[in-house]
DNA sequence: CAAACGTGGAG
DNA sequence: TCTCCAAGTTT
């Protein structure tokens, strides 16, 4: 049984002070981070919060020193090239983020004189920030304390206080939790303690709690049942679809085309394709009546978030009615084509053997 | 509110 | 090979 009690401001506090001085010890360098004591500024904390969206700390990494140096401000974004912000987000995915972040650039510019706004509340009327991200900005760059919820956070405190509702509904109580252990000094770093506990401590499987700075106060570690929190959902199965890249060339340069502003990969450049389906649909939806080869090659496997594709490649050779780019077949790589189509454009090239 | 929305790395 | 999951948001 713990000695300490949950009601008592005393352990709360005694809590949020070792795990501040545990980050002070042992926080990640990131490229997006400030020194001790310093602050980073709005738009790092911004644009590193977004990228950082259900992408792993090692994805974004070089992902976000590129991107933060060609486009270095709210103001530099704002006025960015659309296709080029998107070809610049190619392969991290979630693609409505990259959407989400020009649209929030712009209305920082022009609503909001091209400064961020300081409060959570007005935060998180712009695109693409939610109630995290919200809380996030408020806490790291603006010093507002703000109860910050992220999945790291999820595990750690539905472990410290054995939290047994399945998430997402028990994000309530986690989060009335967090408010009360948020300290008025160094939010944001606070914030970014309990993250970096839950990245390198409070992991998923098998946490570190021999060397977890808050081991004392967990109700979990007590029983020895940290790895069964949080509770999560039953998930359901994912199912498979079918589609057809068509690879259309002409003069050493195959077709490309935009994918509608929404839905999945919207807004990318890709490959046309036809419809996504339960069974193989053949050669419907290409993008001219050529004489259309279907590859022998076993298709593209391709996991999405949920479903699983497996994408035939059609061939030929000639022109298109069809609206797009012909993209020289030697370029491909600065087409900013997403993760499925750049496999799918290798499996073309290596198939039909092109030289660059 | 449940479902849509990507990808790559770890175990 | 396959499941899990990573600084979630939008509809």
């Amino acid at each position: 049984m713990l000695s300490h009690s949950w009601h008592s401001p005393a352990v709360r506090v005694t809590l949020s002070a070792a795990l501040l001085a545990w980050y002070d010890r042992h926080r990640r360098r990131l490229p997006w981070r400030a020194e001790r004591g310093a602050a980073a500024d709005p738009y790092t904390v911004w644009l590193s919060e977004v990228m950082l969206q259900q992408t792993t700390v090692a994805a974004v990494g070089p992902r976000f020193e590129s991107f933060r140096a060609r486009w270095p401000s709210f103001a530099a974004l704002a006025v960015a090239d659309d296709a080029a912000v998107m070809s610049a987000w190619a392969g991290l995915g979630y693609y409505a983020r990259a959407r989400n972040m020009l649209a929030c650039a712009r209305a920082v510019a022009a609503e909001h004189g091209g400064v961020l706004p300081d409060t959570e509340s007005a935060l998180r009327q712009l695109p693409g920030v939610g109630d995290y991200t919200a809380a996030a900005i408020a806490a790291i760059a603006f010093g507002r304390r703000a109860a910050v919820v992220d999945g790291n956070v999820e595990r750690v405190v539905s472990r410290l206080f054995a939290i047994g509702e399945p998430l997402p509904g028990a994000r309530t109580a986690i989060k009335a939790r967090v408010a009360e252990l948020t300290p008025a000094e160094r939010p944001g770093d606070y914030a970014q303690a309990t993250m970096d506990l839950g990245a390198m401590i409070c992991t998923p499987r098998r946490p570190a709690c021999a060397l977890c700075p808050v081991a004392e106060w967990c109700v979990a570690r007590a029983t020895g049942e940290q790895e069964r929190y949080p509770v999560k959902p039953t998930k359901r199965e994912r199912p498979r679809r079918y589609g057809t890249a068509y690879w259309l060339e002409d003069e050493s340069r195959v077709l490309l085309v935009r994918r509608p502003a929404t839905g999945l990969l919207g807004g990318m450049r890709a490959l046309p394709t036809g419809p996504w389906e339960d069974a193989p649909p053949g050669l419907v939806g290409a993008p001219s009546d050529a004489d259309w080869e279907l590859l022998a090659r076993r298709g593209v496997e391709h996991g999405f978030t949920h479903f699983h594709l497996t994408l035939a490649l059609a061939q030929a050779t000639g022109t298109s009615d069809m609206a797009g780019e012909w993209w020289p077949v030697g370029e491909l790589g600065s087409a900013g084509l997403p993760t499925v189509f750049r496999r799918a454009a290798e499996a073309f090239v290596e198939e039909l053997g092109v030289v660059e």
